[in-house]
DNA sequence: GATGAATGAGAGTTCATTCAT
DNA sequence: GATGAATGAACTCTCATTCAT
């Protein structure tokens, strides 16, 4: 039982950051393989050729471990180089977070959606080193929108929450349906439909005289028209 | 007149059919007050005045009934008059699988989730009752965005499964981000904010003459039709 | 390994109220034998021939199962006929309470340490019943003692806390001393030697005409006996 | 000047007696504050800002720490002047070591608790130096009540280990209820409580004529002596 | 002399599930 | 049809102690 990953016994006594580093790693490797549910720590020591005892030397519980490694894993994908810094175009900028994330998720979906499904609903979650690790992506995406709505490019008519929902969402579940082998997947066209719907659903001059009146004025055309059509046939037959 | 043998507790012996429907009815709102990782057996036992036992006797196991409790939810949500038939406006028809699947979400979101982030990972997804129920849902948004492809309001150049994924993500992230209390939060307006979005975002001829001609066409139409059953009046009247 | 007493697989399905009695039963037994520190819930599955699960199918946990033990403890010697009732002389009353609950601590005592050392210092100590039991053997001690000050055998000028801590102090360290193997120990000449050191020691008639009139008497009479000795042996001498 | 090499916490290479007082010190800080069953060896280490190896370099276990730390604890108390030496009334003699013990049990109950529960259950026990140790302070007592027997002001017929155990259970009850929170303590009025009871439950000549009879024949006395006066007074008048 | 990484045996507890009645 | 007593495997977490460095 148990089909051993490389690591085994990796020797023993290893330095605290080391073994720190070993012990999350491999945390991360039985989440990914198991999913959040059936994470056992006992799976964990064994794969790393310690025992339990030794995890909670380092980690004060289960979940504590598992929270630092998903901080870790947020500060990886915040240490990549924001691609495009200011003066490169709209949507590279957008498409990039839009990319980073969909990798990122895809790379990771378990702790994904740990952090996004567990986590997150956590009472203390606001005060948690993730909480602001997750803002820092979000804000990137808000302050690429914001811009672009000052610089007129994008309307500002629209909820940020909806935006951030639709962009975050639409990630989220693209993965998703991916992991439950619903058909082949390119994270880069599916970012780049991603980044195409939402920079038109959000893009200027769409903002007409509201699009409720059209819908009124319709009304009333085909109302008045269908009168018209009537009295005239009635008219034609006198 | 005394029907009760003394220290009898509610009811026993019930039909099958109302035993198991009382059992599902009772299941989901466990799973709504407590969320899936809480849901015990027992406590829906307790709830019905029955014993486990019981249970397993109509249902092989927990998942199992939880299954038939996401199919029977799915049912309702189905049985859902498609409220605006053929005729109705693309707008109408795409706002109200967006509203319904908004206000289903957030009433039964333990549910949703359980549906959404287990049963779909489950290896057998594609044989379930619940996998051909959830591609009705899908199936109708994707026939109202074919239909309007087909009409050319809408543009056919993007993924249906991207589009898909983008209501649904966008509708699951909104209600979820509700769920954790972030801010208010109105089924309407999101639905509408959302549909606007998607529809703005896949609309054909969004680059175009601008959607400001048509308000001015039909401002110059309803010029007309007026200047026209004015006419009409004038005519009658001599 | 663990030796089996007699009580081995004593059939399966029993009861509820049989199975709680046998836990019980078989939780004091152990108390007994180990001690507080060294009571482990699996001895008990092992020797009721049950698993442990089935413990907390009735208690709530292991502390719950102790105090459930130590409840019925008290019970059984609240049971014992208050023997002399009433009329009885009040040495005879106070005697019958020290021998009980000598008896009863040196029966079990690791029972009685429980209680008095573990279950006294929880916080909630004084919302169970334990305390309440409690109280109504120290009530008992208060009265006959409350009784014999307004029969102005007793003084009342003693708080009756120091006599109660007196009392119970000497049963309790009479009591571990023997544990400790310190000597041979009669219950009755023990409980003899208490109450008459007790009642001796909060007897009335000492209020006499204030102790230290006596010395101040003595010390009168010293002065005035040596004053008329040396007036007689003058008087003698003339 | 600089004599530290940067990244150095507290103190390093201590000399061993040195070490040894600190470990037992910070030891009994910790068993102070957290009680027998709380206390970490962990803990102990960290105040100190040694290793939990450390510790093990200069005590061979936990238990042996705390043997330790108890008996110094009594050597402490056992070092305080024999306050009233020889000539000091019975009563003065008594007293002071009732208080002594009250102060030392309420200054260090966890300790007490460990000396007079744990250790006095150990098979061994009898070996150890705090058995010796509270023999001095139990002889002590002995001493002063059979001084007290031979000179006619105590009864002799009470067994010794009668005594020891009221005046001790009496003590440590007390302490025990105090620490409970049961109301307000006085440790002085407390020692002369007790002391009081004993001395007169033990106290000679307690079943004699009555110390009524000693007031009367002692009025009787005076009456008499002072009717001497009054004759040889008048005598001298003559 | 001191460290600190590592242990390991096992504690209490949980809960879906079974099956004799 | 219903019970409910019983399970048992598995979980997370604890901590005094050891010993290579």
């Amino acid at each position: 039982m148990a089909t051993q990953t490389s690591t085994r016994p990796p020797v023993r006594r290893m330095p605290r950051d080391q073994r720190v580093a070993t012990i999350m790693q491999t945390a991360r490797e039985v989440l990914r393989e198991r999913g959040y549910e059936q994470f056992l720590t006992s799976e964990v020591a064994e794969r790393c050729g310690i025992s339990e005892g030794t995890i909670y030397k380092y980690f004060a519980s289960k979940r504590d471990l598992l929270i630092r490694v998903a901080e870790a894993w947020f500060d990886e994908f915040l240490a990549q180089e924001p691609p495009s810094r200011q003066n490169r175009p709209l949507r590279d900028r957008l498409f990039h977070v839009i990319y980073a994330s969909l990798a990122t998720i895809r790379r990771e979906p378990a702790l994904s959606r740990f952090v996004l499904m567990d986590l997150r609903a956590d009472p203390n979650y606001r005060k948690m080193r993730v909480f602001e690790q997750n803002r820092q992506v979000t804000a990137y995406v808000m302050d690429v929108i914001e811009e672009g709505v000052r610089r007129g490019e994008l309307r500002g008519d629209f909820s940020m929450k909806l935006v951030r929902d639709i962009i975050f969402g639409g990630i989220e579940h693209q993965t998703w349906a991916f992991l439950r082998g619903e058909g082949e997947f390119s994270i880069e066209e599916a970012a780049d439909g991603l980044t195409d719907v939402v920079l038109r659903g959000i893009g200027a001059h769409v903002h007409q005289p509201e699009p409720i009146d059209v819908t009124e004025a319709l009304s009333r055309l085909e109302t008045v028209t269908n009168a018209l059509q009537g009295e005239l046939t009635a008219l034609r037959k006198s």
